[in-house]
RNA sequence: GGGCGCUUAGCUCAGCUGGAAGAGCAUCUCGUUUACACCGAGAGGGUCGGGAGUUCGAACCUCUCAGCGCCCACCA
């Protein structure tokens, strides 16, 4: 028995239990069909459930279901990302309520309480994803720090390594003062600010009043500088090239050079050159081989060097105006629009610092990753997506992949004790390494430094499924499926799994990635804890049920556009869910239960066959939108045959036959209503399962369950059964249009008389007409002879009926002239076409595919007219 | 500066290859008919951002103007 009331919440997680427990989500590997399989972006095991990672993770499970559906081996391959920073952050944190830096309990005892952390607290989100129905294979789930993952690490950095394409080099990097580590170009975000431009002069050496005029947003950096540049081009300060100046205040000689970083536009025309602070003084430089002077200690204070020592930035910064206008080279300050470089992750201003670090040569490896993405062999979806790829790609920078934290995979370096690299893959083999090399045993020193987080977020794809063993899995389910993931991580995640995968593998990660937006706020703004317009996924689902946001999301997902959060239409679909739960309701008290053997080609009544065919086009479109990736599409094609075809025509036309007396009629109904109702739970399950699977558990004893059931083939779809009952579907509409805009009282009778029939529409009207009565509140419904009986008089002044006017209520008259319309334009279009077809200059310029193009859609024209035609034609049989 | 995208009903958005404008919500009217008021029936509402062009035919293609957004790079 179903409840009379739908309450997802008494449901949801019992179901969720039993899958799990069966092992539902655990591929067949018996199947002799394809493999499918996709593996989940690995959330961070700090994270928390949020609605991107709802939309994401929804969009995923709904292709799993309906693969797994369609028999396939299926894999979902889930698993946590550790997250370095993040992770670090999280725990520090903790930590220091406690009163203690890591500093204090040392990175062996640090990375212990890490580990400890993450048993207790992390992986919330992965409870998360099982609430929202998330059908991954927990059983085989993975955490980027796993032995075996930590030991796919290993193996390809000692591969990079001796292919030399990872090397360690002192260069420029990012530098995040509050992590006090290098971060990658990507962990770099931009922000607009206004800051300000201090102009000021150093005196040239020599000269009582000659100047040299700077302009600079950071004065404080005049203590790393060694040079300043003029451009040659610059006609009226080229004159001062090869004289030196004097850095005021640490009174230091500079010379003056001539290079083209100075552009005589800007500013003063004269750029201090500080070449161990800024990218492109950096370059200055190394053109110029100027020495490099580093004013920072790794906490972005000022060093030694200057005679701020131990002041941050900011302080030194006004120290050093201070000092200047005192000592009178200070000219002026002007607000100015600049941007500065924030750490993504600790929000602190990113300084270029010169430092030791490890890169990789991402400019060679991209050099695959481009191809296969250009042969077609990695497919993005939308294809949009892949000119930002390629452009990334193209103007790739090594990356930097030391991180000088503690939590994450230290890198397989040792040292020997005159700094010998050895990269192996293990302390012995590392040891073996420089026994060999130094001929005797030595004490060897390990890197410190660990990996970039997406280091190993690269070898996802593979690593998860066993890789460097060859497993059955590897085998199986590589290259993977499909990748579905937001714009926002191409660059981090996608590209550096093209790299790795194409590097290790030979072979694509993903055969297709589906790329999708954001999930924003009602008004379309980005969500944020800090605007606090966030929506928390695990509220929606507590109320509106995981069903209802699932069923959201696909509904919104429409490729290439972010989705705006909507609390009424979650309700909408929450509705939806009700109405389906009603409408089994109703079959149940009906004795509509499924036949075992039931052949839906061989049903008799008019009604049935248009419901069966109804649902077979809902079937085909769901089928084909899936295929393409056309969530919206998809879920719209079943949301409007549920509620529109099955819930809003068809009960209400079986109602007069189940209350009936022909006892045929029913028993056919019945069955057609089980079938029908089944195949919505098939066909809906991808997008909502709890509510499919609890009305398949509960409307009938099943062999098989509905997370497995097959998915149905390419079916004929009998389309000249839909002309009958629509016909009667419009003359209902009409009435009760009619009946409304006359504004008749709710219980007056109504007799409706047709004119202009034929033997069609007659035995339409036979065949329909206690269910055209019933719905549209008819009295009588009859045919109109052409003249005015007593009886037509009679019914209109004794029942209380009205007499309709005596037209007859569809007008086929305008239908006619509509399709007439539509086949002129047609007729005209084919004109068209045979114009451009046979004028030789079109034939002989344009392309062939552009011909074959017009010659196709004359094709599809002709199959129109051909379709119209044969709609006029019913018409005028009519 | 380079690239991408958007502008369609009051709101949020669909509209796949050009062939007579759609959904959800909101609004208005009617309705306690035996699945459902988380409901049913009906209605109103759009010169598809402006302009020009290609075409027999343009929301869709081309050009142009205006507004909005995102990504990348740079900014002494």
């Amino acid at each position: 028995m179903l409840e009379k009331n739908y309450t997802p919440k008494d449901f949801e997680e019992e179901i969720y239990k039993d899958w799990e427990e069966s092992g539902d989500f655990q591929p067949d590997m018996r199947s002799s069909k394809d493999a499918f399989s996709i593996v989940i972006p690995p959330p961070n095991v700090t994270g928390v459930l949020h609605m991107g990672h709802a939309l994401d993770n929804t969009l995923q499970d709904i292709l799993i279901r309906y693969n797994r559906m369609q028999g396939k081996k299926v894999l979902w391959q889930p698993g946590m990302d550790h997250a370095g920073i993040a992770t670090q952050m999280v725990v520090e944190r903790n930590l220091a309520k406690e009163g203690i830096s890591r500093h204090d309990l040392g990175r062996e005892k640090f990375i212990e309480t890490v580990w400890q952390w993450k048993e207790k607290s992390g992986g919330t989100i992965c409870k998360q994803l099982r609430r929202l129905g998330a059908s991954c294979d927990w059983s085989r789930a993975r955490f980027t720090m796993d032995e075996g993952l930590s030991r796919a690490v290993r193996k390809i950095f000692v591969h990079l390594y001796k292919d030399g394409l990872i090397y360690k080099a002192k260069k420029l990097v990012n530098w995040d003062s509050k992590f006090m580590t290098a971060v990658s170009d990507l962990e770099v975000v931009q922000k607009e600010t206004v800051g300000k431009m201090y102009y000021y002069k150093y005196p040239i050496e020599g000269s009582a009043n000659e100047f040299v005029h700077i302009a600079t947003t950071r004065p404080e950096t005049m203590f790393g500088d060694t040079a300043v540049a003029i451009s040659k081009d610059n006609e009226k300060l080229k004159q001062l090239i090869g004289k030196n100046c004097i850095i005021p205040i640490i009174n230091k000689v500079i010379p003056i050079i001539a290079d083209e970083h100075a552009d005589p536009e800007k500013g003063t025309g004269a750029v201090k050159i500080t070449p161990a602070h800024d990218f492109n003084d950096f370059e200055v430089g190394k053109r110029h081989n100027l020495p490099l002077v580093n004013i920072l200690n790794p906490d972005a204070t000022l060093n030694e060097n200057t005679p701020f020592a131990g002041l941050s930035t900011m302080e030194a910064r006004s120290k050093t105006i201070e000092k200047l206008t005192e000592l009178g080279y200070m000219e002026k300050i002007e607000d100015h629009p600049m941007v500065i470089p924030y750490g993504d992750r600790s929000g602190v201003i990113i300084e270029p610092l010169m430092t030791d670090q490890w890169f990789v040569d991402a400019p060679v490896l991209a050099k695959e990753a481009i191809r296969v993405v250009e042969e077609g062999k990695m497919e993005f979806v939308p294809k949009s997506y892949e000119k930002t790829y390629f452009e990334w790609m193209r103007n790739i920078q090594p990356w930097c992949i030391s991180r000088q934290l503690w939590w994450g995979h230290q890198m397989p370096i040792w040292y020997g004790p005159d700094e010998t690299i050895f990269c192996e893959e293990t302390e012995a083999e590392a040891q073996a390494a420089a026994e060999k090399h130094y001929g005797k045993a030595v004490e060897l020193r390990r890197e410190t430094d660990v990996l970039d987080t997406w280091f190993s977020s690269g070898l996802w794809a593979f690593s998860t499924l066993g890789w460097p063993d060859k497993t059955e899995y590897l085998e199986t389910f590589y290259p993977t499926s499909v990748l579905v993931t937001g714009f926002d991580i191409i660059f981090f995640w996608v590209a550096r799994m093209m790299m790795m995968s194409m590097y290790m593998m030979k072979e694509v990660p993903f055969k297709k990635a589906y790329i999708h937006g954001l999930v924003r706020d009602e008004h379309g703004q980005k969500m944020s804890k800090s605007k606090g317009n966030t929506v928390d996924p695990m509220e929606t689902i507590e109320k509106y049920g995981a069903d209802a946001l699932r069923f959201f999301m696909a509904a919104m997902e429409t490729q290439g556009r972010d989705i705006n959060m909507s609390e009424s239409r979650i309700a909408g679909y929450r509705n939806f869910a009700t109405k389906l739960w009603n409408a089994a309701r109703f079959g149940e008290m009906n004795e509509c239960k499924t036949v075992e053997g039931f052949d839906e080609t061989q049903v008799n009544l008019a009604v049935n066959q248009w419901i069966i065919a109804k649902a077979k086009e809902a079937t085909k479109e769901v089928t084909q939108n899936l295929d393409n990736f056309r969530f919206s599409d998809a879920a719209n094609s079943v949301y409007q045959f549920v509620w529109g075809s099955f819930c809003d025509w068809y009960i209400e036309m079986i109602k007069p036959l189940l209350y009936g007396e022909n006892e045929a009629d029913k028993t056919e109904t019945r069955a057609t209503f089980a079938w029908v109702l089944d195949r919505i739970l098939v066909i809906l399950h991808p997008f909502m399962p709890f509510i499919t699977t609890q009305l398949w558990n509960n409307t009938a004893e099943r062999s098989v369950k509905l997370i497995k059931a097959p998915w149905p083939k390419k079916e004929q779809i009998d389309e000249s059964v839909m002309h009958k009952v629509d016909w009667a579907i419009d003359l209902i509409s009409d009435i009760r249009s009619l009946r409304a805009e006359m504004n008749l009282p709710a219980g007056a009778k109504l007799t409706v008389y047709l004119k202009d029939m034929n033997n069609q529409s007659k035995q339409n009207m036979k065949e329909f007409r206690t269910i055209i009565c019933s719905l549209s509140r008819l009295e009588k419904l009859e045919e109109f002879s052409g003249e005015i009986t007593p009886d037509m008089v009679q019914s209109v002044f004794k029942e209380g009926a009205i007499l309709l006017p005596l037209k007859g209520v569809v007008d086929f008259a305008a239908e006619k002239e509509r399709l007439r319309k539509e086949l002129e334009g047609l007729n005209k279009r084919l004109e068209g076409y045979a114009k451009k077809l046979n004028n030789p200059s079109f034939v002989d310029k344009a392309p062939a595919t552009v011909v074959d193009e017009e010659k196709r859609r004359q094709s599809e024209a002709l199959e129109s007219k051909a379709k119209v035609e044969a709609a006029l034609q019913r018409i005028v049989n009519l």
